[in-house]
DNA sequence: GTTGAAATTCATCGTGG
DNA sequence: CCACGATGAATTTCAAC
């Protein structure tokens, strides 16, 4: 699972984080190698998993999500994970989870519609999830930062 | 800035958001107009913000960084929140920032190579920042969902 | 908003150094 | 690992509906 990255990886995929619809010829002649070669090693780091797929950023505001929140989940009991983890799942208003130390079992990302939409999915969604004690909410009034690792 | 999004702009994005490369001409034939169709549609979606560039995904793992936490940051006082800001962008660590409610002012995403690393950000860069009193960590110890907006 | 066609550019294979 | 060359496909533009 370790795979070797050389300095023109990088710098290919510091393009492709940047825009990933940069055509692999405009890399190859800002690296000096032929396009053929830049298709070779992109291919070589998707097989590798380096390479997790691409994505459109979409604004959340334009499609009408207009507050993001973290909230921190306590459980009950930690034997309860498994079933949590699977509710929380199915719920598309979370689009990151991570199981952490500290206070909190998971930590999740939200987006919502609005403060109503919110509160509903924190009352009637997550509290009702069996195993949820408690939960703690951390309203984003303003994203400042967001940006991909420094390459 | 509100811009009306119909049927089409929708599925258009759900391809995009999953695939960043997929051709321009495979949407079009699944939704039953012409690639340059799409084209203008997509451009339109830019021109007002909705789509904010593209990107690949690269697993951090894989390029050395193992160790995914967020931060809460507490400050002294409110009104050193701009110095704060500032200092906070400059570290590359830092992938994200949010403004929020809550116990603390900033919350924060970090990405490091080891406990190390992620040590020598808390103590020797983030605590040197004037303003900032303490800090809380949790460190993401699995990530379960990392997915975008359903649309 | 949309189309269809034209010109340009690109992705993606070989084969071979 | 890479370059070259060929071909089929995609992007992009534009006139016109």
């Amino acid at each position: 699972m370790k795979v070797q990255i050389d300095d023109v990886d990088q710098k290919i995929l510091s393009y492709l984080i940047k825009n990933a619809r940069i055509p692999f010829l405009e890399i190859a002649r800002e690296c000096g190698i032929s396009g053929a070669a830049i298709h070779q090693r992109v291919k070589k780091l998707e097989d590798a998993g380096i390479i997790d797929g691409s994505r459109f950023i979409v604004k959340p505001r334009a499609l009408g999500y207009e507050v993001c929140a973290y909230v921190g989940i306590f459980l009950d009991h930690a034997h309860q994970y498994k079933q949590v983890v699977g509710r929380i799942e199915a719920i598309p208003e979370i689009i990151e989870c991570h199981f952490t130390t500290g206070n909190f079992t998971f930590l999740v990302k939200m987006l919502c519609r609005d403060n109503q939409h919110l509160m509903d999915v924190l009352i009637n969604t997550l509290q009702n999830v069996p195993g949820i004690s408690k939960t703690e909410t951390f309203i984003s009034l303003d994203q400042i930062i967001d940006r991909e690792i420094r390459l």
